[in-house]
DNA sequence: GTCGGCTTGTGAAAGGATTCACAAATCAAG
DNA sequence: CTTGATTTGTGAATCCTTTCACAAGCCGAC
């Protein structure tokens, strides 16, 4: 079972234990059972253990998972024990709300660099980050030894800024724009789209009884 | 097939198509294919025809699908054919951007009404909206006859937001704030998490041979 | 009108993910 | 040391999603 083969429905969850576990710790509390965890992350005691088992066995039989142990452990394997160097690239609304939200730097994402057109926002700083010319991406990333990009700006520049974002070495890419970029294999792509996310609201309250709870598999509930 | 027994997955992608039938009429096209439908959602032509017959037949063999039909239809499949209005709550720094999204309204959501409780906030207007105190929820949302709800508060104070949503009525929720949130099972709960979706990366990132192409199931790649 | 090239719609097959269920292990109490 | 209450780790079974593959239908050319 190589690293390849884990799906990502699995390292969604993997995050949402691990957001269980640092309240966990917070908490004082030492140990946690698989049906804690299920609990805390919306899923089930079989479901937390078969994730887990894919990359070892961590808990004690009758007993559960030391806190402090799996924390350490899960982020190790989700790669978080060390700091990502991050490049945002459009200084809008979303792009300035990213570069505020602390949550960012505290969980390892350090925005080194953020890239705009509007000659009214280069030169500007907005939380510690100054803004830059797009001219200078390719050489600031490499400088700064980026390895992931958060691509804010809008629609019509997305697929550009990715395909930028890959020749200044990057192989990480999160896409606020709403609509399809393409990069090559090597790189993954996710994306964040807030109005596809309301449709699936639309959809869901507009069904013949009204609201519902229907599956959720790609977006975990309460994420 | 009732609406109820539709998966995520298929809606998700609904959207996807939407987006791609959108950007074919602004081009003019009047005719569309499986194929491209696949090509400009990430996915595949059986895919996109599987997931179109779960409502009905829409195309004509071996010709395809009418490009302002289908949008139609998808629109109304979805629950789009009207406006939504949509809650607020936390009027931050995630919460201001979304009040500046005109993406949003554009699509059919408008936003009736933004609450806080810092002092600062309260009676501010952004992009049109004023922000009002927390304890006008109740009345305001049943006022403006609001349906859907965002929370973009901190994570302490989401829990609380959510069950205050449902009380006035709300049956759709976005939740920002990454902790989980409950609901109860007739009320549809979607979640939005940018550290989270960063650790996927990571993860991805961090795997032995460094980069991959991964399956994306949850996020549709590009989004 | 018919031929050839396309494309849809859909059962069947294949591929994945989740749940079940139970042996093995741990621990506390007596 | 033994018993009973827990809880993990995991093969097997179930459930769900995607892909395959092909008959049926459409269109333009001639």
């Amino acid at each position: 079972m190589s690293r390849r083969d884990i799906s990502e429905f699995t390292i969604r969850r993997l995050s949402l234990y691990l957001r269980s576990l640092r309240e966990l710790r917070e908490a004082g509390t030492e140990v946690v059972s698989s049906r804690q965890l299920a609990d805390g992350s919306g899923t089930t005691p079989a479901q937390v253990r078969k994730d887990l088992s894919l990359f070892g066995s961590f808990g004690k039989r009758g007993r559960g998972y030391q806190v402090r142990e799996l924390l350490e452990t899960l982020e190790s394997i989700l790669g978080l024990d060390r700091q990502w160097r991050v490049a945002l690239v459009g200084a809008g609304k979303i792009g300035r709300a990213l570069l505020g939200y602390a949550d960012l730097e505290r969980r390892g994402f350090r925005v080194a660099a953020a890239f705009d057109t509007d000659p009214e926002k280069i030169g500007t700083s907005h939380y510690g980050v100054t803004v830059r010319a797009l001219e200078e991406l390719e050489e600031t990333l490499r400088a700064e030894q980026v390895e992931m990009g958060i691509i804010a700006t809008p629609p019509a520049a997305a697929q550009d800024t990715a395909t930028r974002l890959v020749e200044a070495g990057v192989t990480g890419i999160l896409n606020f724009a709403p609509v399809k970029v393409d990069v090559p294999p090597e790189v993954t792509l996710r994306g964040v789209d807030v109005v596809l996310e309301l449709e699936g609201l639309s959809f869901a309250l507009t069904s013949d009884v009204a609201g519902g709870s229907r599956r959720e598999p790609g977006s975990a509930a309460g994420g």
